[in-house]
DNA sequence: CAATCGATTGCCT
DNA sequence: GGCAATCGATTGT
């Protein structure tokens, strides 16, 4: 019998290789949570790649912290922090535990599970289109940082793209340091 | 121990 | 388009 995690094509080869790699190939997949047995799927569609300590945006860049101890943990990891004291964000870590890279995951489009996410956010538009929003949807929050993405609660699986679907690249965005690096990807229809 | 500020959102005009 | 809200990690006195 195959484990199917460990099928070729499953879900941890989504995070081998660098950054740069990563943050591209995360598009088009699907981020999914049942919690309360409410299953929430979103196809991921912006995502900004964080170069450790080599990228003054990143929060790892002054090495590691109580807050930031996700980014040094495998690849495949999910880090979530609090931003602006009300909103939690969400990112992939990437690469060997000793280097602290990881994909923020900016926004998506909701594929199963409306209802649900409609009555967590308390509208029925703009359910995802924002990394606070992101998480609100999916009920992901501070709990589940340095959990797996893997075999977690939370979880990145592959999906397809839709039709005509590219990829381009800008500079990323939120941000005060490093603004110029084009490391931020969208999937455009 | 106090001050500062952020990888944002939503509501206001 | 502008601005207030809100909190924990980090930095300064």
């Amino acid at each position: 019998m195959i484990e199917p995690s460990r099928r070729p094509g499953g879900a941890a080869d989504l995070f081998a290789g660098s950054v740069f790699d990563v943050a591209p190939r995360l598009l088009g997949c699907r981020l999914r949570t049942a919690f309360g047995r409410r299953p929430v799927e979103v196809m991921l569609t912006e995502v900004e790649a964080y170069a450790g300590g080599d990228d003054p945006a990143s929060h790892a860049f002054r090495g590691r912290t109580k807050r930031n101890a996700a980014m040094f943990e495998a690849a495949g990891t999910l880090y979530v922090y609090r931003s602006y004291g009300l909103h939690w964000c969400m990112n992939v870590v990437v690469g060997p535990p000793d280097l602290p890279h990881a994909v923020l995951l900016r926004s998506g489009q909701v594929t199963e599970g409306t209802a649900v996410v409609q009555a967590r956010r308390g509208r029925s538009s703009h359910l995802t289109d924002g990394p606070g929003k992101l998480a609100e949807a999916l009920g992901v929050t501070g709990a589940h940082d340095g959990t797996s993405l893997v075999a977690g609660p939370v979880r990145l699986v592959h999906g397809t793209h839709p039709p005509g679907a590219r990829i381009i690249t800008t500079p990323r965005i939120g941000i005060t340091k490093a603004v110029d690096r084009p490391w931020r990807y969208i999937l455009a229809s």
